[in-house]
DNA sequence: TTGAAAGCGCTAACAA
DNA sequence: TTGTTAGCGCTTTCAA
């Protein structure tokens, strides 16, 4: 029924594995016989078969993709980034939505490494111990694309969150804030933690600013819960004038709470996000927010693993990608 | 080096037929034997090689799935639909982006097609004659997801899109609005040019509006082309009153477009989006908006998909969903 | 430059 | 209930 290279083979007269070298482009084949090769490919319409490829090569062109949800626009982007780079490179991108939960994700490598894939892309909130233990014991080359391990054992493809919090916070004070919310989202996640929130502190720390915990809200990181947040907060003795958000709908949840209250963005309170989606122009006023740049993790991250897949030499498996703060509405000039 | 079903065959001192007929949960196995075979299974952490199964069983249990982009949230949410009926029914999936390019969709299949993936998820903005053909000689099911072929040979699963937006266009006339813009999408897209754009116009018909077709804006369905419209619209010597937004950003970009020129929503002109994404409720006005279930749509293709690959009765191989109009604030209550 | 042949790791008759 | 054996379609030595 279906063709294969004897079928071709038999054809063209040739033995299979003249076609076998013809179809991987192999040089050492009489111009004459390839074209005849080829020609009968042609006619025969003959497609090689992957899998077979696969076992007999045992490299399968595809890579696994571990992604909390891909539903998501701030997991979609990195998605896309490592989609193209994987296309580039001539790989096929097997996806999995973990849904941020551990044994999912032990679960779905266990698939994988059974799959036989080149290498794994993989994205988490937090790099437990099993999932670390899981990832060294891996037969293939796995990169973490946005994401800590805490051990900088694994490779990875992030950019300084402790530096970016560090300097939205500032970018609030230098406006002359006192009183500066964190509206983050799960404080479980390594990120958030160990990082923003870190940031957070440093910089008001460094500001003379005392630390108030009461300013520090812990979110779905949603859109709803941006609302909530601001909402409780303005019920303090002492509400907050400025806001660090923990991701761009959070802001706009932000935002719109307040102005469902009456309170003015940029005049009575300052906001500035951490994500700078395409969402933080579609809100008014438009958002200040740090730029994660999400596809180019994803597009690196990718990178990466082809160099690994191909043993090249890696110059650093822990790479930092540079960010920036984009000046838009919901923050004041800089007095 | 890897642990092969020869190696736990040879441990556990049976065959290697044995050994498979466990692994697979074949009930022809004395619990005795099974067990023995599991405990060195486990001792020996044997992983079945799903490449070499696919090649011996022909059946690879991997669907491909073919989407405009990923990175749109739009195609994000089909996505995980498809991606949850998947893991329930023990698929992976492929995951390859088009950029609605023909070129790179016939591609995309052949390469699928080689991959020896079961079947297809489709998405695709127009299904031109000879992406029909390729689907017609595919040697596995393909289901088309939010996808019109005109032919009606292909199976797939939709909305009503005409009657929908029929539906919209008839909500904003019951209004009292006559002058009505209908800003798209992209018209090279059957959806938008034989449905939406068709049942815009019989709505208006059937009111007794006469067609303006300088009401008719094609975009690229952007905030941006959403906010052009609108300017580009208001300078008309007889602007429209009334908007039928082809997605939701487009929407927004509307809404904006107008609130930065002091036109007040829905008091001034009102707004009715085709969508109804998430970010229907992150604007103020909230987007009164036609509830596409993406989500569903992905879900009940996979689903459909399962039916065909386990050569199961199919009723219907054109499912039609049904919709409804979800009212916020950027269109006032009916008169 | 080409061919023969031995696997790759598994499934699926068929036989016992 | 279990084992034997012939592929699945290809890559990759090794020889010629």
């Amino acid at each position: 029924m279906t063709i294969t290279i004897y079928d071709v083979a038999r054809e063209a007269n040739v033995s299979m594995a003249t076609v076998s070298r013809v179809v991987n482009g192999n040089p050492n084949v009489k111009p004459a016989t390839r074209k005849k090769v080829l020609d009968v490919i042609e006619r025969l319409e003959y497609r090689p078969n992957a899998v077979a490829r696969g076992l007999a090569s045992k490299k399968t062109t595809t890579v696994g993709v571990i992604i909390p949800d891909i539903s998501n626009v701030f997991y979609a982007e990195l998605a896309r980034g490592i989609e193209d780079i994987a296309t580039m490179y001539r790989y096929n991108i097997i996806l999995s939505n973990s849904d941020q939960r551990e044994d999912k994700e032990l679960q779905l490598l266990e698939n994988m490494f059974g799959k036989q894939v080149d290498g794994i892309v993989l994205m988490s909130d937090r790099v437990t111990n099993d999932l670390l233990h899981m990832i060294e014991r891996s037969p293939v080359p796995i990169v973490l694309a946005g994401t800590i391990d805490a051990t900088n054992r694994i490779a990875s493809v992030n950019i300084d969150y402790y530096q970016a919090a560090y300097e939205a916070v500032t970018r609030l004070i230098q406006n002359k804030h006192q009183r500066i919310a964190f509206v983050s989202g799960s404080l479980s996640s390594t990120i958030n933690r160990a990082f923003k929130y870190t940031g957070y502190e440093k910089a008001l720390e460094d500001a003379g600013i005392a630390i108030d915990e009461s300013l520090v809200i812990e979110s779905d990181a949603t859109y709803d819960e941006g609302m909530a947040a601001f909402n409780h907060l303005q019920k303090l003795a002492n509400p907050p004038t400025a806001f660090f958000a923990g991701n761009d709908e959070l802001a706009i949840g932000l935002i719109h709470g307040a102005q469902d209250r009456g309170v003015v963005v940029p005049e009575d309170i300052e906001v500035i996000s951490f994500e700078n989606s395409k969402l933080a122009r579609m809100v008014r006023p438009t958002l200040t927010s740090v730029v994660l740049p999400l596809y180019d993790i994803g597009a690196v991250s990718m990178r990466l693993l082809t160099k690994y897949m191909n043993k090249e030499h890696i110059d650093e498996k822990t790479v930092v990608l540079p960010h920036r703060i984009e000046e838009r509405q919901s923050l004041k000039k800089p007095i």
